[in-house]
DNA sequence: TGGTTTTCCGCAAGCGTTTGCTTATTATTA
DNA sequence: TAATAATAAGCAAACGCTTGCGGAAAACCA
């Protein structure tokens, strides 16, 4: 009692009222085989000596520590950190925190965190995978753990696993569908790197919507880039210089369209005349920039995170609600439509 | 043993091994006081069983979560991503994880958060306080916990309070005296809500580097807004139609810049011809813009977010390193010079 | 060989809570 | 009034790990 600058237990608490400790824990729960006065006077005395219970304490005891943890690439990218806003909301509404650590792209980072996650015993993981990562032990060893998984936005692909993403595929097409409303017969893509999958999906839904249009699929219209602005910079040039010459170009992201755009600008074309753009959104300001693309497709972080989020809570309840053998080896796959935003002339 | 899903313990390898769980304790940790046989054996079936510390059980006994939790009003924002980043990669390098919640600026959800926060027992707590925020009671909770907090970029006007954040004034000296060079004699502000510290502090720059420039500080020519765009609006049109029409102005923020911009091209005039626009950094991308402003005031957040992660740190080993009073009530006040970024042309 | 140091390891407490089970007390019924 | 039921509270184990302390065995010295 002598300074002891101790924070008070439920012992505590005990020692004082002369009663046991099991009586307090069960008092502030409110227990039914408590009496009221004791009731009383355990939860006074709580308030009096500004009692919280030690989260530590009972994490260990239950096994449990209402914590998400959430592996993504970059931290500072527009996309993750609506995304993370997402979660930490729908996080929040469920009494859960969040744990966050990001791999910037690396493998090793990513197997760390997962790793350091573990041994914080969170609750489940969301995980958006690095750009490089192509063997997925490190997710296996979760299970032993007992900690479920979904994955967002950048999925692996591999068999029975959970997961949130966006279908890009329809808004490309989408995308394609408008531009060849406004008459545009030849549209060119620039897309990311080949191995990517958000790659092949683009392509995918290009192929798929110029099919149906009855445009012919002409390879020589769809590029590969790095996303350097000297890689976007050189696919525009060699687009807008080949025979074919499209009067639209859809490109892999945001940045890519503005660096197109310059490119395009600086070959003396007319935006929105002689070539007109649209692309895949992942900038909150595009409309501010002097050449919008005209149309975006959006993905929805925001959505996406939260989505997971909430998926990810209900496999930590029904892990919790004690089906003894996992038998329900249903995956969770939800997929959200991607949505082609017309950007107003503004 | 019969198939019990549960993950190996100490006493698990104690007991295959016929030994005792405080021998296996000291193996795993390398304790000078195990044989080396011992040891050896100790560490080889750990690994078989592929063993890892229960970190919950570790935390809750050592009165230690190598967890630092971090508030601030909202994830998705540029410039709290970017500290965000600097947080967790400053965090990892010392091994330590990341709990986030985002106040929405909203008072009510900051305490919420600190309670978590405090009854997770983090270590320390990395804090950019809520607009809205004006009492700090609920920060106080936190010494009884020992738990020290550090707060960055957003900080309360108190005593006594550890803190890291930019220095806003000489940034903005730099921005008038660059402007100044160039010819500009007339120059108006576009800032922020009158109560915001942010605002008082452009302010003061503002003053400072006019009579510095023997330019008489004309009250006039310094207009407040609520960030709208329709806020933006006006208060271009009303300094662009005053009796002293500035060439120049310096506004609160890219945002807000870019929204006047788009005012001023409205009324006719043209852009870095007519008029100036200089701005506090807070996007990413300002150069894709039709019309950047020609410098903007940088206030590194990534820096910011990782000087405060090393400072909360150093003060969490003090803690640890047992003075037992602290005794040195000397408080960190980390200031980092902003610094005027002149755009190229391009 | 007897005593002293070293080396190695085990015992047990403790961290703060929860919870199944038992016990003491009071109220209820016949 | 005695037997039974309902109510209220306590005991003690358990969660997994760390660590101060004491003890046995082995090594050393003289």
């Amino acid at each position: 009692n002598y300074m002891k600058n101790q924070l008070p237990t439920i012992k505590e608490i005990a020692k004082q009222l002369n009663i046991s400790i099991s009586t307090v824990s069960r008092a502030l729960h409110d227990h039914p085989s408590i009496g009221l006065r004791t009731k009383m006077k355990v939860q006074e005395l709580a308030k009096q000596l500004q009692y919280e219970p030690n989260q530590s304490a009972i994490f260990f005891q239950q096994g449990k520590t209402f914590t998400i943890g959430v592996i993504l690439p970059e931290l500072s990218e527009a996309f993750f950190s609506s995304a993370i806003s997402g979660i930490e909301d729908a996080a929040h509404k469920s009494n859960y925190t969040v744990l966050m650590g990001q791999s910037h792209d690396m493998v090793e980072k990513e197997k760390q965190l997962i790793d350091t996650m573990k041994n914080h015993r969170v609750d489940g993981l969301l995980v958006s995978i690095s750009k490089n990562t192509s063997s997925y032990e490190h997710f296996e060893a979760l299970q032993r753990y007992n900690i479920p998984v979904v994955f967002f936005d950048r999925i692996p692909k591999i068999p029975n696993i959970h997961y949130v993403a966006c279908n890009i595929i329809n808004g490309t097409v989408q995308a394609i569908n408008f531009l060849f409303k406004k008459g545009h017969r030849i549209i060119g893509m620039i897309n990311g790197p080949e191995k990517l999958p958000a790659t092949k999906d683009r392509l995918e839904g290009y192929i798929q919507a110029m099919t149906k249009s009855r445009l012919k699929y002409d390879p020589a219209l769809v590029l590969n880039c790095d996303l350097t602005k000297e890689g976007v910079t050189a696919a525009t040039e060699k687009l807008l210089t080949g025979k074919r010459k499209p009067t639209a170009i859809v490109t892999f992201n945001d940045y890519v369209a503005l660096d197109a755009v310059q490119q395009a600008q600086k070959m003396k074309l007319k935006i929105n005349k002689d070539i007109c753009f649209v692309s895949y959104a992942n900038l909150p300001l595009t409309h501010y920039t002097a050449f919008p693309p005209l149309a975006s497709v959006e993905q929805f972080p925001y959505l996406q995170g939260q989505k997971a989020t909430e998926t990810l809570i209900e496999l930590m309840q029904q892990k919790t609600s004690g089906d003894t053998e996992p038998v329900n080896a249903t995956y969770y796959k939800i997929i959200l439509e991607s949505q082609l935003v017309v950007h107003d002339g503004k």
